[in-house]
DNA sequence: TTCATAGTTTGATCATAAACGAAGTATTAT
DNA sequence: ATAATACTTCGTTTATGATCAAACTATGAA
């Protein structure tokens, strides 16, 4: 019976409604202060201090201080990948936190999974490149192909300069509403940062929802279709 | 900020102790009634009985009722598949429940995840049927190939059997100790059953590690070599 | 029938930890 | 300097929920 991992500790610290909010608003990918997670959560600075030094204490956040700002982010992929897979458990037991809103809709057709594209676009682009023999699901890890290496080059990145960081490459993710895998990893994110950059999308102030321009979306569905 | 599924309501049942060791007994794949459960949680049976009402609540496990006796178990591999991906990211974060026993090696080595192998020899599995073509890692969801469906049969599995059912055949789990992925699904669990059946390996009791003959090892190693 | 075992329900107790106000530190703005 | 902002620390309050004993239901055995 005491085998392996704590995962109580884990759960505990997800469970909590305040810090469950906090991570669900940091899965947007965008670094956040203490104050503005403390309005997301609905609870004051110094609770929503206390939830941060546990988040903290866990390794499930990272911090940057900057001036008088405290700036705090998902500490890695790890921890996008794994909320993202308890939002599919719980979403698939019917345990929905509001009744299916206007926003639904909009986050199951492209939302930003801590750091990349998830939603149906997600997939879409990920059923593409593996169709067209751009990335290779070889082994367990994803690889880029010379092919892929070239389409990613002509859209625009600079793929030396992410092989050469520490971070993989590809890697995919579990999509909780399409229940299918998306691109994340090094090139997901910087694919998400390109279409941004060629004006295909923008964020939606603190909402995971991406809205794509009509044409961003043709271009999107066109160029990586299978 | 409300957007999503619940996953404060998944983590906070995940989050207490009790129940977590709970889980993690049923991640043995056996079905296990109220006393044992209660008894893997070192609490009595009241409160064991609160504690699987709720995470029936939640779907996240199901129960038979035989006689007197009431067994529980994993609703469905997802189920399992999440707790294994939480165990990873704990382990990865130092969050160790124990100092690393005697067990822990051999966990390492082969243990049960819900109802099919994984740890080092479950990894040699599925990349060995990779690296042979038997299984073809396309899209999203995993294939078995004819030559992987000759091999399987061999081994001395039904596979018409096993397509027939509604069970995916093939899936990938992440294994929290190796960080690589191995072989769930109908496929999985019918390997691991066959390799009892062969006498290569035996359960420990009340555990997740998976005992290897050393003729049985050695006969895994072999025939699903790279 | 009577007894024993398996599990549930109820009610009371108790511990944990979430929450906030107030006070303290640190950084920037005026 | 003074003030304002951003965050932390401390101490207190409060609510939730985990726990168990005791009583209850249901199934099986003697």
């Amino acid at each position: 019976m005491k085998e392996g991992p704590d995962i109580a500790l884990l759960g505990s610290l997800i469970g909590d409604p305040a810090r469950a909010n906090m991570l669900t608003a940091l899965m947007t990918g965008k670094a956040l202060t203490a104050s503005e997670l403390s309005y997301e959560a609905g609870i004051t600075l110094p609770t929503a201090s206390a939830h941060l030094k546990k988040l903290q204490a866990a390794s499930l956040i990272s911090q940057r201080k900057s001036g008088r700002h405290k700036y705090f982010a998902l500490a890695d992929d790890e921890v996008g990948a794994v909320l993202e897979a308890i939002m599919g458990l719980a979403a698939k037991r019917g345990l929905l936190r509001t009744r299916t809103g206007p926003k639904d809709a909009a986050l199951r057709r492209a939302r930003v999974c801590y750091n990349h594209l998830a939603g149906e676009l997600g997939v879409h682009i990920y059923d593409g490149m593996i169709a067209r023999n751009y990335i290779l699901a070889d082994d367990d890890s994803l690889h880029l192909t010379d092919n892929g290496k070239a389409f990613v080059s002509g859209f625009g990145i600079d793929v030396d300069r992410l092989q050469n960081n520490r971070r993989p490459l590809c890697k995919s993710c579990l999509d909780w509403s399409a229940r299918r895998s998306h691109l994340a990893g090094g090139l997901g994110t910087a694919l998400l940062d390109r279409m941004f950059e060629l004006g295909w999308a923008s964020r939606e102030k603190s909402s995971r929802v991406v809205k794509f321009t009509q044409q961003g979306e043709k271009q999107l569905l066109e160029q990586f279709a299978s």
